[in-house]
RNA sequence: GCCUCCGUGGCUCAGUUGGCAGAGCAGCCGUUUCGUAAAUGGCAGGUCGUCGGUUCGAGUCCGACCGGAGGCUCCA
């Protein structure tokens, strides 16, 4: 017989965050309560509370539906006015297999639970096994609505069956859900995809093939802008710049690990002439090459190769998106041969401080540093060298710690040959997006016997940091699209100024305008089109170009042009040698924002 | 890859119960020569993603495939 057990509790005296939880875990409930009624053949997975809302799973004997949803929320609010309380309560083992004997992913949950452990918790004419955490009653569930429908395997592995999951907001008053929703339309605004189409940046041409990135005129115009500028302060630093084919032979990659933990990854193998070959999926076998042509001294350690290097990956189909998830990419990459842990210390810390620049002038704030562990019992996805990862993983704990950045761990995020340190971005979206990594790699230079000569002239194994920082091209500018929401910084635009004649009469002193700013390197058009000037305006503004300027009668007296600011700042009538010098500042100091720079 | 949904000119969309493919914007040709977010007239543009099926007749119904979206799994 089941045990009630004492559930009481004070919302209000709870943090905000036990109380949403509670609220929406209690949704859950009641969506299920809705969905047996609807589907008495319903098999019921888990419900809880999720960042947003809520879900819960289910094995349904058809596919739900938009109008599904409906019945479901309604349904779901009857209750929710009905105010049944929630009752926790406890029973065994073997009572509640014999209650949930039809349920095959409950009795599976069971399986987990110790005797002594098992509680359930009713409400209405509905009982689910859980562990707790409720509001009293369903009147306490506050603003919701249910979003989506989406597939899910249970227990979250692909080998398992895929259950019908549904979505809930959740949040403690109606205006806090509408500005979720708002929220959710403001990153569709955002989103890289219509904005990516809208500017003419990129496009994805079906018949090149998904995740092919085509980069239009105005898209390669900035990431030329990122690459000669991310090349330059690697030259700064010490960094040599190679260039390594885009193929290699299966020999290479068979050796470097990724022919046995990353082949299904891989793009189909080629063969000719009884040679196999693989587009390389990343870059470091060819450095390695590079590495390994010679040997080396320890005086010239370390060694930081790096090529803005294409790597191709065969992308699961349903997980390409944009640019931002693609099969072929470009990565600011680089290989850093160390003489051992404390060079690597020391270069790692470098790499920080280059990403804290880096980040910090493109004006992104949204992110964190993921120390990313292997898993000892997955020997499957990572290579078995129990020491090699200890020694790895304490290292970046160390370096991490040393640099003072915040910074959160987390288990089985690594790659196939050692941990690394993730850059974690906040998509538009909301979601979580790894940017770049840096890894430290003594499983590679075991591999290829790598050596180097030390002081005392015997033969030493150098350890390799493995480093992105503007990360791919595809997914840096897919995220500076979204963070910039298309307004680029003046030294990113594709287009930097527009040259806006008043009537056709002006269009030749216009051309002079354009001359003068393009003799600073400033890209610059001229609109000659036979338009209004409100109309060329309003044109210039929809593209998101930072700089117009107007010119008629007076300004080519003058030999000045009227400059209106992307936004709609008016700065009045300019001479034209000092806009050149203005806008040069701006570009050269890359600010943010067109207008607010103010030459030192 | 898996689950659900979607696919009509370059873009955004309309298209009744199956009955002759439409609009706006963009483009092109004119007219207008204009002072800070859309002047105006005309013209052109579509094998309705592809292939197959049902039907006297398919954009519309069915199937497969391709592509896209949201999830799941995987990842920069």
């Amino acid at each position: 017989m089941a045990d009630p057990i004492e559930s009481h509790v004070d919302l209000a005296a709870l943090p905000k965050e036990e109380r949403l939880s509670r609220m929406r875990h209690s949704a859950a409930h009641v969506l299920a309560e809705a969905m047996v009624e609807l589907m008495p053949e319903a098999e019921l997975g888990i419900g809880p509370p999720i960042d947003t809302g809520f879900y819960y799973d289910f094995r349904l004997p058809r596919p739900l539906n938009a109008d599904d949803l409906v019945w479901l929320e309604e349904r779901m609010r009857r209750s929710i006015a009905g105010k049944h309380a929630f009752r926790m309560s406890a029973l065994t083992k073997a009572e509640a297999e014999a209650k949930w004997a039809a349920q095959p992913f409950k009795l599976d949950l069971l399986k987990d639970l110790e005797e002594g452990n098992v509680t359930q918790c009713t409400h209405a004419a509905f009982t689910d096994l859980c562990r707790g955490g409720h509001v009293n009653d369903t009147g306490e569930i506050p603003a919701f609505k249910l979003m989506s429908i989406a597939g899910a395997y249970w227990r979250g592995s692909e080998k398992n069956p895929q259950l019908q999951r549904v979505y809930g907001a959740l949040f403690e008053s109606q205006d806090e859900l509408d500005a979720y929703e708002q929220q959710l339309e403001e990153a569709r605004r955002r989103d890289h995809r219509r904005i990516g189409r809208d500017l003419k940046l990129f496009d994805l041409i079906e018949n090149i093939g998904p995740g092919h990135v085509i980069w239009l005129p105005a898209g390669a115009t900035i990431r030329r802008e990122l690459m000669r500028w991310i090349e330059d302060l690697e030259i700064e630093r010490g960094y040599q710049h190679i260039v390594t084919p885009n193929v290699g032979k299966k020999e290479l990659y068979v050796r470097s690990g990724h022919w046995s933990h990353y082949q299904e990854a891989m793009y189909p193998i080629m063969e000719r002439e009884g040679e196999i070959y693989a587009l390389r999926p990343m870059n470091c076998p060819s450095h390695i090459m590079v590495y390994e042509s010679e040997l080396h001294s320890y005086r010239e350690l370390p060694i930081r190769l790096a090529e803005l290097g294409n790597m191709h990956r065969w992308e699961k189909s349903g997980q390409l998106t944009g640019m931002s998830r693609v099969r072929i990419m470009t990565l600011n990459d680089s290989h850093i041969f160390c003489t051992g842990p404390e060079q690597v210390e020391e270069e790692i810390a470098g790499v920080l401080h280059l990403m804290e620049e880096v980040y910090g002038t493109l004006g992104l704030r949204n992110y964190s540093y993921r120390l990313s562990l292997g898993d000892p019992d997955d020997k499957e996805k990572y290579v078995d060298n129990p020491p090699m990862w200890e020694m790895g993983e304490a290292l970046l704990r160390r370096v991490m710690q040393q640099s003072g950045l915040e910074f959160y761990e987390a288990k089985g995020e690594a790659a196939f040959y050692g941990p690394k340190i993730d850059v974690q971005f906040q998509t538009a979206a909301g979601k979580d997006e790894t940017l770049v990594t840096i890894q430290v790699d003594f499983h590679l230079p075991a591999q290829f016997e790598l050596e180097y000569v030390a002081e005392d002239g015997t033969r030493q194994r150098p350890i390799i940091v493995h480093r992105g920082v503007l990360s791919t091209m595809e997914r840096m500018v897919a995220l500076l699209i979204e963070e910039y929401e298309g307004n680029f910084p003046l030294w990113l635009s594709p287009v930097q100024a527009v040259v806006i004649p008043i009537a056709d009469r002006h269009v030749a002193y216009a051309e002079e305008v354009a001359k003068e700013l393009r003799a600073a390197k400033l890209r610059v058009e001229v609109d000659g089109r036979n338009e209004r000037m409100n109309g060329k305006i309003r044109d210039a503004q929809m593209r998101k170009i930072p700089y117009m300027l107007v010119v008629g009668d007076r300004e080519a007296e003058a030999r000045a042009a009227a400059v209106r600011v992307r936004g709609g700042g008016d700065l009045g009538a300019t001479p034209v040698v000092d806009i050149v010098a203005k806008l040069r500042g701006e570009r050269d100091a890359k600010a943010l924002v067109p207008g607010v720079f103010k030459d030192a």
